[in-house]
DNA sequence: CAGTGCGTCTTAAACGTTTTAGAAAGCCGT
DNA sequence: ACGGCTTTCTAAAACGTTTAAGACGCACTG
C-alpha cells in the first residue's frame, strides 16, 4: 500500500479514464454527479494528491517564488523572510529561500536557478547583483522585485523603508525632548541607509532654530564601535542619534561608564528596534521599520506582476517607519 | 528575442534533433565531438537553461527539499535555516522554506504540500506535528529528518543538541570558578530543553562534593522574568545558571541593581550564545550550541536517505555544545 | 426512421525534458 | 558483394498531469 498514488491509480480503482478523474476533481460540473462523488471518495480513500510539478508543467505555470537574501541570520533579513513567507503562503505559492551567505558567486548561481523556471519570480535583496544580470532575468519573463535599493521604476517594482523619514523622526523626537546639540553616530556613509538617515537627521535639525548637529562615522555598526565613538568625546552633546541599535547600545554603555546619566544628562535614540533595544541597560528609544511588511509587499507586488501580466504597472513602494519610545529618550514632559 | 528558449529552439538553430541536443549537453561522449561543440556553442549563445521542472518530472526525481520551522524570526530557527540553506546549496538542491508562524494548521498545510511531491523530503522542527501525520508522509516515500525532538531511531533520522551536556558544561564551569551554592533559573520544565539542561546541571553538582543546587522556574524565558527571579531573592547563591541568555541578561541587570557585583560577588552563566549575550552590561559566559550544524546535518542525513535509498540506516545524531567564556563568569584563576 | 442535440465519458495531444531502441551510413574483412 | 561492426544521429515513449476534440448512446423531433 506504499508509494505514490497517481491519477492513474485513482482512475483504475474507479474504472474510468484519467481524464474523467481529472475532471471530477477539477471541474465536477462536467461529470455526472454520481460518478464525480464516487471518484472524489475514491481519491480521498487512496489519499491522492496531485503531483504539483506535473500540473505546473502542463499549465506552463510555476507556483514557487524565490527570495534572495544575503543572510537569514541577520534579523533584518529574517524579518523580510518572515513577511515574504506569510504572503507566499497566503497566495498558495511556495517560497524557495536563496541565502547567498554574503557570497556574490552564490548569488549568481541562484540567479541561474531562477532562469531554469523553478520560480515564477523573485524578491531580491541584492548583495552584488548587477543590473545586467537582473535585466537578463526580466527578459526571460522572470519578474523581479528589488528591496531596499533605489531602482528606476520603469525597470520593475521595488520596496523600501523610508530611511530619511526614519532619521528625521528620531531627531525630531530628541529635539522635542529639549536637546539642541545633537550628535549622530553613523556607519559608513557610502551605504545608502546611513546616508539617508543622516540626511533625515539634518532635515530635522535645519527646521529647528537654535539646533546644531554633527556627525561621527565609525567603521562597523556594532556595540564596540558605538562605545568607542563616545568614550573619549571631548565635548558631550545633549542627545545622540545612532543610525543602528547596536551602536546605540554601545553609546549608552560608554556614557554610563563615564558617569553620564541616560536619559538624565543625555538622551539617546537608536534605529532598527532590534532585540537588543529592549535588552539594553537602558531600554532604547528607537525607530522601528516595518520590515515584515517589506517582505509581504515585495511578494504582493511580485505576484501581481506574475498573475496580472497584462495590466501591471511597476511601482516603487516606500514604507514609513515609526518611533518606539522607551527610556533612553522618553516622551518629553519637559515644561520649559 | 524574448521569452524562454526551449531545447527545441536550440535543436532548430543547430539543425539537429532535440535528442542530439540533450545528448550533446548531458553526455557529449555520445555525440560527434564537432557537433557537440557546435551545439554547446549555440546553446550558450541562445542562453539556453533547461527547464528544471521538466527534467525532474522526467527523472522521477525532485531537487527541492523543505525546511519546516515555527518562525524564522527566532534566531535559533534562523541559524538552523542558515545551516540547512548552506547544505542544500552544496548538494545542488533548492530549499523551500515552510515557516508555520507557530500555527499548527499552517504546519499541516505544509505537510500536504510535501505530499504533492514538491520536495524530495523535509527537515522539520516540529511545532505540533503528530506522529501519525509524519508517518503518513514517510509511507509516501518522503523522508523526514526531525530536529530538536527525541524520536525513536527506527522511524527516521533526527538531529539534536545535547542539552544535558550543555547544562553540565555551564555548571561545571561555575563550580570550577569556586561556586558552591548554585541557583538554576529555568523555564517551563515540561519543555524538553529545560528539563535536560536542569538534569545536566544536577549531574555536575552531584559529582562535586560540597556543592548544592536549587531551581526556580519562571513562566517566560525573557529578560523581565529573569530579573524578577532574583530581584527579591532572600538568600543569594554563589552562582546562577540560566537556561537561556535572555533570563541571564535579566538576572545580571537585577543583581547589578541590587548592588551585587557580577562576576565579583556572583558569577552568572547563560545558555544559547544569542546576540544579547555580547551586548549585556556584563558580557555573558554562555553555552554555544552548534545550531547551524543542526541544519546542515539535518539536510545531510535527509539527502543521504534520498539518494542512497538502498543502504541508508537511520541515525539519531547529537551535537555537543561548548562553553563560551566571557566576563559574567570568567575562567577561574582562583588559587585556593 | 433519419436527423439533431445532449450528457457523459474517452482518446490523444500537449507541457519540456531524457532515454531507449533503432535507423542510416561508413568501414572492415572475407 | 555481403554480413557485421561502429559511429552518429533520430523517432518515439515516458514522466503525471490537463484539456480540446471526439465517440457513444440515448431521447427527442419532425
Amino acid at each position: 500500500m506504499a508509494g505514490r498514488v497517481r491519477i492513474q491509480d485513482v482512475a483504475a480503482a474507479a474504472g474510468v479514464s484519467v481524464a474523467t478523474v481529472s475532471n471530477a476533481l477539477n471541474r465536477p460540473e462536467r461529470v455526472n454527479a454520481g460518478t464525480a462523488a464516487r471518484i472524489q471518495r475514491i481519491a480521498r480513500e487512496l489519499d491522492y494528491v496531485p503531483h504539483h510539478g506535473a500540473v505546473d508543467l502542463r499549465h506552463g505555470r510555476r507556483s514557487a517564488i524565490a527570495l534572495v537574501i544575503p543572510d537569514v541570520t541577520n534579523s533584518f533579513y529574517a524579518r523580510i523572510t518572515r513577511g515574504a513567507a506569510d504572503a507566499a503562503y497566503g497566495h498558495g505559492f511556495s517560497l524557495v529561500l536563496c541565502d547567498s551567505n554574503d557570497d556574490a558567486e552564490r548569488e549568481r548561481d541562484f540567479f541561474t536557478m531562477l532562469a531554469d523556471q523553478r520560480a515564477a519570480g523573485a524578491v531580491v535583496v541584492p548583495r552584488g547583483a548587477d543590473r545586467q544580470r537582473l535585466d537578463g532575468l526580466r527578459r526571460r519573463g522572470i519578474p523581479l522585485v528589488l528591496t531596499d535599493r533605489a531602482v528606476p521604476v520603469q525597470e520593475g517594482c521595488s520596496v523600501a523603508v523610508d530611511d530619511v523619514a526614519g532619521g528625521r523622526l528620531a531627531v525630531e523626537h530628541l529635539l522635542a525632548g529639549g536637546a539642541r546639540r545633537i550628535l549622530v553616530v553613523n556607519g559608513d556613509r557610502a551605504i545608502r541607509q546611513c546616508a539617508d538617515r543622516w540626511q533625515g537627521a539634518r532635515q530635522a535639525v535645519r527646521e529647528h532654530r537654535g539646533a546644531a548637529v554633527r556627525q561621527v562615522s565609525v567603521p562597523q555598526m556594532d556595540v564596540a564601535c558605538g562605545a568607542a565613538a563616545v568614550r573619549e568625546l571631548a565635548e558631550l552633546p545633549d542627545a545622540v542619534f545612532c543610525t543602528n541599535d547596536f551602536l546605540a547600545v554601545g553609546v549608552v554603555q560608554a556614557l554610563l561608564a563615564r558617569g553620564v546619566r541616560v536619559p538624565g544628562d543625555i538622551t539617546v535614540a537608536g534605529f532598527g528596534d532590534l532585540d537588543v533595544a529592549t535588552v539594553s541597560a537602558v531600554p532604547l528609544t528607537t525607530v522601528r521599520q516595518p520590515v515584515e511588511e517589506l517582505g509581504r509587499a515585495g511578494v504582493g507586488l511580485l505576484l501581481d506582476e506574475v498573475e496580472a501580466v497584462d495590466d501591471h504597472t511597476h511601482e516603487a513602494r516606500q514604507f514609513p517607519p515609526r518611533l518606539v519610545v522607551r527610556e533612553s529618550a522618553p516622551r518629553q514632559e519637559v515644561l520649559v
